[in-house]
DNA sequence: CGTAAAGTTTCAGTCAATCTGAAAGTTCTT
DNA sequence: AAGAACTTTCAGATTGACTGAAACTTTACG
């Protein structure tokens, strides 16, 4: 026995119907169609599904057939929905690794853009630096990231150049030059090395580094340091926060910035959600304006 | 977006087979029909299903979609296996009203038969008198019956003729006649009417039960009298319980019986499952035997 | 690096299933 | 008994699906 979806279809709508002409109306066939396809019908199941010559009741054989025939239609209706709300990225699970400055100045925005029409998605945020984001995406926990350019293995497509700046207190003497910094500038600095001065390919800049006595990592610890008047340091303008103690100073060398990457798995597509977080994350990006021209400007 | 179940059906061959040759092989379908209805599959989706030129590695819609596309294709399964199974009376509920002699000589056998092999189904049995059984069977209560004929709106299926006998201990004078009785012969006995005495239409009988002066319903109780000594009485031959104290001895007028019939609601078509344990319900009574030229027989 | 092997897609022709409108055959109502 | 409503049958038309062959692509391997 194998009766077709549109069979069972035919036979639900004639049921419901309990006439074949209202039934053929309803479904836009010829009542001789629905006729041919409920006889086909009860031809597979082996007996009568109708008890006399109208369509109106039902055997018991047709009503338990009934049941069943419903229950396969609107199972396969819901999985052509559930297709069709995964593929449109109404629904879905998207798994995020994006470097910390990424987490808290654009995903936020670029969430709440996705989530606002879509209440049946999941997204899960990891925020890690670069290197642990190449690796979660290689080992898979993460479907994909924002980060820097990885060595090689992961598919990257460029977001954003972040213009490094200095960074320093209102007050400090450098603010007071309001004019592109040069390295010279920054003799008898005290110097809080972070994770993202490495990235800097200058000899002037690796001279400073490598002279410096403060090496911190967290980006948070640093500020803290600065705005009790210890010291400065170079950071990319996106990783600078908002603070009105706090300046971020234009380079001589506007060159220098750290490349932030869309980074995904070779060969591997990503989700339609994953697509639809990303799209949001490109627009809040493009949405920035780095105020590199002025000085003694609030960081963003 | 329509996808038909057979669309299902070859997508996820593929996606499980890993290969379009090899689902090909397996669904008996040349590589060209799968790799067209794949495509079809693909263009209904809107997005790609498979990752890379081979089809080993799905997209992450992919495996939304291949999850999808198993649950309808299993439910559309399960419903053609339960409609087939409803169909061929292996599942379902029958619901049944019987005559008391039915309920304790036919039906016991003609259930165990069709449940033997089959122990998904369900079966109500309710022992009424025949005039209980027509009004349940026009209530709806019950989807057949066995019983004595009906006035109207019922089908009705001759299934046995039941042969009246007089009952008395076998220690009676009656039964040392060793030949079929007269009405004569019941001069000076206690007769004992039950409720099917009035369904025999002679006029000899009809004055006897006229004067008599016990009237029990409920052969149990009947044949509890006998056994103490206490009058005779006549019952249809399937209603004698099998006793060593007691015997049925034939009638002169065999043509007196009583009619029993398969009943059903007119119009109303009965599950396989009714229509099974009918069957055996007949088989039952076809290998009844009434052994009604023996004279001093047990009963059956 | 080139060639063979395996896999996939395209193409045109064939075939089967389904649909339609018309007509005939039912059953039900009046 | 006649008409109305409904269902089925029929022949022809249309659509959709399948096939084998060939072209194309990617992978395997010496």
């Amino acid at each position: 026995m194998n009766i077709k979806l549109e069979q069972f279809r035919v036979f639900v709508a004639v049921a419901e119907a309990g006439s074949i002409i209202e039934a053929a109306r309803q479904i836009g066939r010829s009542a001789a169609a629905v006729s041919m396809t409920l006889s086909q019908v009860e031809h597979q199941v082996g007996a009568r599904l109708f008890d006399g010559e109208r369509k109106s009741r039902l055997t018991p054989l047709g009503r338990h057939t009934l049941q069943q025939a419903r229950r396969a239609v609107d199972e396969h209706d819901n999985a052509l929905h559930a297709i069709a709300r995964f593929a449109s990225g109404e629904e879905g699970i998207s798994r995020v690794a994006v470097v910390p400055s990424v987490a808290t100045r654009l995903l936020p925005a670029a969430v709440g853009e996705v989530t606002q029409d879509s209440p049946g998605i999941q997204i899960y945020i990891r925020d890690l630096d670069s290197s642990a984001i190449h690796d979660a995406l290689i080992a898979g926990t993460v479907d994909f990231g924002v980060a820097g350019k990885p060595e090689a293995g992961l598919r990257a497509e460029f977001l954003l150049a972040d213009p490094f700046r200095l960074v320093c207190r209102r007050d400090h003497r450098l603010a007071a030059l309001r004019r592109p910094l040069d390295w010279r500038d920054l003799d008898g600095e005290t110097l809080i090395v972070n994770g993202l001065c490495h990235a800097i390919d200058d000899d002037g800049w690796q001279a400073l580094i490598a002279a410096a006595t403060l090496y911190i990592h967290n980006t948070w610890s640093i500020l803290s340091f600065i705005e009790v008047g210890i010291g400065v340091t170079l950071l990319p303008a996106l990783a600078q926060p908002i603070s009105s103690d706090l300046v971020a100073l234009p380079l001589m060398r506007a060159d220098l910035e750290r490349e932030l990457y869309i980074l995904s798995r070779e060969n591997a597509s990503l989700s339609p959600l994953d697509q639809r977080l990303i799209d949001a994350i490109r627009r809040q990006a493009a949405q920035l304006e780095f105020t590199s021209g002025k000085f003694g400007s609030e960081p963003s």
